[in-house]
This record gives structure tokens, C-alpha cells and sequence, in this order.
DNA sequence: TCCCCACCTGACGTATACGTCAAGAGGCTC
DNA sequence: GAGCCTCTTGACGTATACGTCAGGTGGGGA
């Protein structure tokens, strides 16, 4: 019965070590420990060595997700408090998540609707250089 | 004929202060040579003091709306220079423009992709807690 | 003419988001 | 048990994007 290393199914169990996690989402130790350090993350210890499960690991995921759209660290903190609270049923709480939500999703459907307008003229540049290619060169 | 400072049509040669272009803008003067020492900006000079265009002032609006979208000034220069330089036929430019564009959309397009994720996680978070809301107090 | 106001140019300060050593501890292997 | 590898905690360095003085200039208005 030595299955006590079993690394495969990657179940609801499956711990990782810092190493990992920067491998998986192709970020450096130093960024995660960063992280960790501004209060996103709490990975358990084993000893000093930190130790990561897959709730951390999705938590990771979400954090480079909100920056990438353009959310700085310390508005993150805030941002995850709302996946996580769901469960709260405290008024205060609950309004909170609803003032905060409504908040970011009208960000957020600005920032898009600027993405959208600089798509379509990227496009419109795009096509317009490719047709005078082209035009350039018949065959 | 005393029309020589008629401000209101807003006609292809008004011309903008410093001052006027920031607040059109809610930035900071500062901002505004801040860019201008990058190299976004190039604005005529009347003795020392600056003095803009409604050209200049578009683009300072592009510049803008790349940086809330998510580009660094340094990138924001090359991106200018797309919308720029449509017209420059010589062909190492057309396929510069060409994979240039094609590397903004790409890029863009997955940052909306990402928004749109967000923004749907988002809606269920804020109706879950108005519907939790809604249960707590019947009338 | 004096003064204020708006503008100018450095130059230094600041917040954010990490990168980069330095120095040390625990565990594996030969 | 010596070396090596991975991890740890500071601490200082760096790039970006401005903010904030300090000190100076030119044009009006009272």
C-alpha cells in the first residue's frame, strides 16, 4: 500500500510545493511570496516550507487573472473578500457585496467597451495594410 | 471683424493651453509632459509655453485609452505609431503594421475574453447576494 | 512699476510590483 | 558526512508613472 505519494488524479487533496505552483502558472517564487506577503495568499507550513492546495492554487489563478485585467494588488484583496464571502448572510455584508460587485462590473464593461473600440480600428489598420500589400505585389 | 479668439466652433485649427487640455482630460500637467518626454506627445511651442492641436489632443486621448486598457507608455509609442503610419506604402512597413496589429488584437482579444469571465462570475456573485438580500427581508 | 498668474525646467520624492543577492536550514545522495 | 538542491527570510535594487517642490520667465492689470 504505498500510494502515499500518488501525484496523479490531482483530486481535491492534491498539495503542491512553491515550485510547482510558479511552474504551473508561469510566474516566479518571488511573485508568489510577494503575494503572500500583501495578505492574498496563506499557504499552510510544513515546518517553514510552505504547502499549497488546490483551493490555492485556484485562489493563484484568480489573482493573476485580476491583474491581467488591470486590477492592482491592493484592490485584489477586496476583489477575492467577494468571491469568498457569498456565504454571509449578515445585511451588512450582503450589501456590501452588492454595492462592491455592481461597482467592478461597470469598470470592468467600460474597460471592455474600450478594448472593443480599439479592436475594431486595430482591425480596420490591419485589413487596410494587407489590402495595399497586395496591391503591391499582384501575384 | 474682432473674431480673432472665437473659442466656439471648435474648428481643425483650435488651438488648446496646457491647462485647457488637462482639464479636457481630468489629467494633471504633469501628465501631460510627462508623455511629452516619453515621446507620445509633440506639441508646438509659442517661446517656451506649449501649445496644442486638436490633433495633439486626439492623441492624447488615444494615449489615454491605451494606458486604461492596459499598455505601458513604452508600448503605447509603437501603438501610436500604427495608427500613424496607414499610409506608408514601403513594405517592411506594411508587414511591421500587419504583425503588429495582429499581435495587439490577439492580445486584446484574449484581455476582453478574460473581462467577459470575470464579468459573468461577477453578475452571479451580485444577483446571489440581492436574491439572499431579497429572502432576509420578506416586505 | 509692481505684483500676480500661468507657464517653464530640473530635481528629488513616492507608490507599486516585483528582481536580485546574501546567508542560512533541512533533506537526499553518493 | 560532504556536497548539492530546494526552500527560507531579510534587505536592498530597479522600472514605471507620475507627484511635488524650488527657482525662474513673460504677460497683463491696477
Amino acid at each position: 500500500m504505498d500510494d502515499t505519494h500518488a501525484p496523479h488524479p490531482a483530486s481535491e487533496t492534491t498539495l503542491y510545493g512553491i515550485a510547482e505552483l510558479a511552474r504551473a502558472y508561469g510566474v516566479t517564487q518571488r511573485t508568489i511570496r510577494f503575494y503572500e506577503s500583501k495578505g492574498l495568499l496563506h499557504p499552510q507550513r510544513v515546518g517553514t516550507q510552505r504547502v499549497y492546495t488546490e483551493a490555492d492554487k485556484t485562489r493563484l489563478g484568480l489573482i493573476l487573472r485580476a491583474k491581467t485585467i488591470g486590477s492592482k494588488i491592493s484592490e485584489i484583496k477586496t476583489f477575492l473578500d467577494l468571491y469568498g464571502r457569498e456565504g454571509e448572510g449578515r445585511e451588512r455584508q450582503l450589501n456590501f457585496v452588492i454595492d462592491k460587485t455592481a461597482e467592478k462590473i461597470a469598470e470592468l464593461e467600460d474597460k471592455r467597451d474600450q478594448i472593443e473600440t480599439t479592436l475594431s480600428e486595430l482591425r480596420v489598420i490591419h485589413s487596410g495594410a494587407k489590402e495595399r500589400l497586395a496591391a503591391r505585389q499582384p501575384r
